[in-house]
Parts: structure tokens; C-alpha cells; sequence
DNA sequence: CGGGTTCCATACACCCCTGTATGTATCGCG
DNA sequence: CGCGATACATACAGGGGTGTATGGAACCCG
């Protein structure tokens, strides 16, 4: 709701622009799914009439094309830049763990609702699928950098990232105390290796610093 | 398609009764997701005029939840059962693999539109996540039942069955001479020990008679 | 101060979907 | 044969959504 600040409670902040009602259209995206961003309750919602956003956009799928935009701007990259920086294996994984609860970092929300949306225009499906293959590759890649043959290493990205993907997609939510326990039985599965009790700890202390929500 | 085949381009087939109104959603359903089963929609596609869904139906809420028993009919304890007849380590989580590729058994797609459906209807969304709380534990109580602790027991369960979603849900699609040299990496991965070459062959082989599609 | 630009309101045309009420054809069956 | 029940057609009421055409209010600016 703090996106619609500009206008809002106040009687008659000046005037909307193209980037409100895409605001407006990204809530409406994550909360009730493409199928509800629809310029009719956008209006409700911005408590204009449908001949401003007729203005400011030629149809409701220019909206949604500005919405993919968005999204690629947001959410792609923000993986890939997690393990260049790394050092070591354990640094890497950690740090994409990091990313995935780091939601100012990377939105799931919106990461969900676009593959949602995807599933119904060919057009989307193709962007987000070129987006999980570099995601996928990426993480590969880093594994394969730290010894594991390439096959494995493939493999390894896949489970590491598809998992993560579920727990996006089923709403997972559960008390950081109860996933921290998780953590290391994480590690070893995605990794094959043990997590070091030091670099646990500092994981989770880290953690704890940045005050993650859920 | 085959699933209208009682009336179909033959002429004047006798009637339509409920279940070829449910057989035709299913397909839209997967098709084109929840948003498109529609009363209109069905009538075009089978070819009669709305009048006589509702005389099947009382609306189309009705339909949906005949929709929804149609799927927990199906799909619901097809992994359960996998894994309870398995002896060892190995065969249960092979026949885990046998399960999710024989579209038969597990009808993924209609898993897949349930889930998409779910992430709006409330009511589906508590019966889709039930059915995934079963599955994971009953993966979790199998790796229990072969030396793992509880934690990890239900970790390498999540990992295993989460991975498996995003597979369906991404729509990974790929040769199965690929996949088959992906097998052992997958085993590696999931439950930490090597698959026996023996194992993996004879899996493979099992397969291959099968003659699984995808 | 007057005119152009910006932003929005109003009104209309058009389409699609649900649900209901009612008419109608076919068929089983005593 | 005639009469229910079955299965569908027809027609209407109501609602919601997209675009478009056009009018008007506020504002900037020379």
C-alpha cells in the first residue's frame, strides 16, 4: 500500500503518471494474479477514472508488457551476482541462501506471480524460462569451479535451485529458529559435504543482523 | 480429445451426462487453467447449448468441486503407495523416480493446474497443501526407516519432492537418454549414497519397457 | 491573458460470462 | 396411447471488462 503514496488519502495530489499505475499493477500482480490487473479496478483502486490510464498507456497490454519489464529489471541478475563474489563453496551456497531471504534483494512475490502468469502467454513462459536457465547455469558453473564434474555440478544447481523454487511457489513458511536448524541438513544435502559449525553460526548471525521477516 | 469421445463428431450420440461435462473441464483445466473452464466455453466445445449444464449442474461452482475430487481421486496416494512397498533404500526411491515419469500413475499436468488453482481458491489451496504435507512426510518416514535422522529424513524428503515440482512446474522436457545420465547424479544427490551400477541399469531397463513418453 | 499541453471525466459501443425461466423434443413405460 | 422424466434449446436479465471519442479543468509559458 505504500506504493500508492504519491496520491493516496491526500484530497488531490497533483496527478498520476505512468509509473503509478505500474505500482498499482505490480500489487495487483503479486496479491490477486495477472488476471486481476485489469484497468477497470486499477482505476478503483487509484480512484481515477479508465480515461486516465488511457492516457498514459495505448492498452492493457502495453501495462503488461511495462510489468515483465519490471520484473526482468528487479529480479534477474541478482543470483548470479551472489556467487561471482564468493571464495569458497560454503561462502556461495550461503550467500544465495542469503539472497533467497533477502527479500529486498530478490521478491519472490513477484518472481511467483510472473511464473504464474507465464504459464498462460507463450510470450512470458519464454522470458522466464531463459531466466531459470541462467540461473541454473550459473550456479552449475560455481559448482563446477569448486571441483564437482560437470554433471554433477548440473545437477546439483538444478535440485539446489529447483527446491528453492517449490518453496516459493507451496508459501513455505516457518520460524527462523526452526529453519536455521534446517540449515546445515541443507548444505550437506545440496553439497555432499558438511557445513562447518563456525560458518553455520556466522551464517545465521548474519542473519539475525539484517533481521530477516519470515 | 479422447475424452469426449462418447459423443464427438458422430451425429446425434445419445447424451451428454456429468461426467462428460467433468471430462471436458479436465482437459480445459489443464489445457488452459482454471480461468477458462467456463459454462459458455464447455457448451461450444461439446457442441450443445448451455441450458443442459445447468440441468447437470447446479453451477459452476459445481463443477469445480467435482473437479476437485476428480484430482484427490487420482493423484492422492500414488507416491504413498511407491514407497511403502519398497524394501530397500535404493528401490524405494527408484520406484519414487518410476512413479513421477509414468504419467499413468501421477497425472503431473493436473497436478500442476490444481496448484495453479490453488494459489487463488482458498479451499483448493488447503487441500493441495495437505496432500503435499503427506507426501513429504511419507517420503520423510521412508528415509527414517533406512538409518536417517529425523531432520535430515525430512530435509532430503523436501529436497527430493521439491525438486520434483519445480520439474513439472517448469516443464522441463528432455530426451531420456539425458535424463538416464542424470539418474545416478539425482540419487547421488538426494540420499547421499552411489547408486549401484546394477541398480541404475536395471532401473533404466525397467524403464525403457515400459516405455515411458517423457 | 490566451492558447497549448497535460490529465482526467463522461458517455457510448461492443463483447463475454453467469444464472434463470420456460419451451420443446425424445424416450421409457405402464 | 399418454404421461412423466430426461436432456437440451431459447430467451432474457444482469453484471463486468476493454476501447474510443470527446469534453473539460488545471497548469505552464510566452
Amino acid at each position: 500500500m505504500t506504493l500508492l503514496s504519491t496520491r493516496d488519502e491526500d484530497k488531490r495530489m497533483p496527478q498520476l503518471n505512468r509509473d503509478d499505475w505500474i505500482a498499482a499493477a505490480l500489487t495487483v500482480l503479486v496479491e490477486e494474479g495477472i488476471d486481476a490487473v485489469q484497468v477497470t479496478q486499477l482505476s478503483r483502486l487509484l480512484e481515477v477514472t479508465r480515461g486516465s490510464f488511457y492516457w498514459h498507456f495505448k492498452s492493457r497490454d502495453a501495462l503488461l508488457e511495462a510489468l515483465l519489464a519490471e520484473w526482468r529489471a528487479r529480479n534477474t541478475g541478482v543470483m548470479v551476482d551472489a556467487l561471482t563474489a564468493a571464495q569458497t563453496l560454503s561462502e556461495g551456497i550461503l550467500e544465495l541462501f542469503a539472497v533467497w531471504v533477502d527479500h529486498t534483494r530478490f521478491d519472490p512475490r513477484l518472481d511467483q506471480a510472473v511464473r504464474d502468469w507465464s504459464r498462460r502467454a507463450d510470450g512470458v513462459l519464454k522470458s522466464v524460462a531463459q531466466e531459470d536457465d541462467n540461473r541454473v547455469r550459473s550456479i552449475a558453473a560455481f559448482f563446477e569451479t569448486h571441483g564437482y564434474e560437470p554433471t554433477e555440478a548440473f545437477i546439483r544447481a538444478r535440485v539446489i535451485y529447483f527446491t528453492q523454487l517449490s518453496y516459493y511457489s507451496l508459501g513455505v513458511r516457518e520460524p527462523l529458529t526452526e529453519r536455521a536448524g534446517f540449515l546445515s541438513a541443507y548444505y550437506q544435502c545440496f553439497t555432499g559435504n558438511s557445513l562447518g559449525e563456525g560458518d553455520a553460526d556466522a551464517f545465521l548471525a548474519r542473519m539475525a543482523r539484517n533481521g530477516v521477516s519470515t
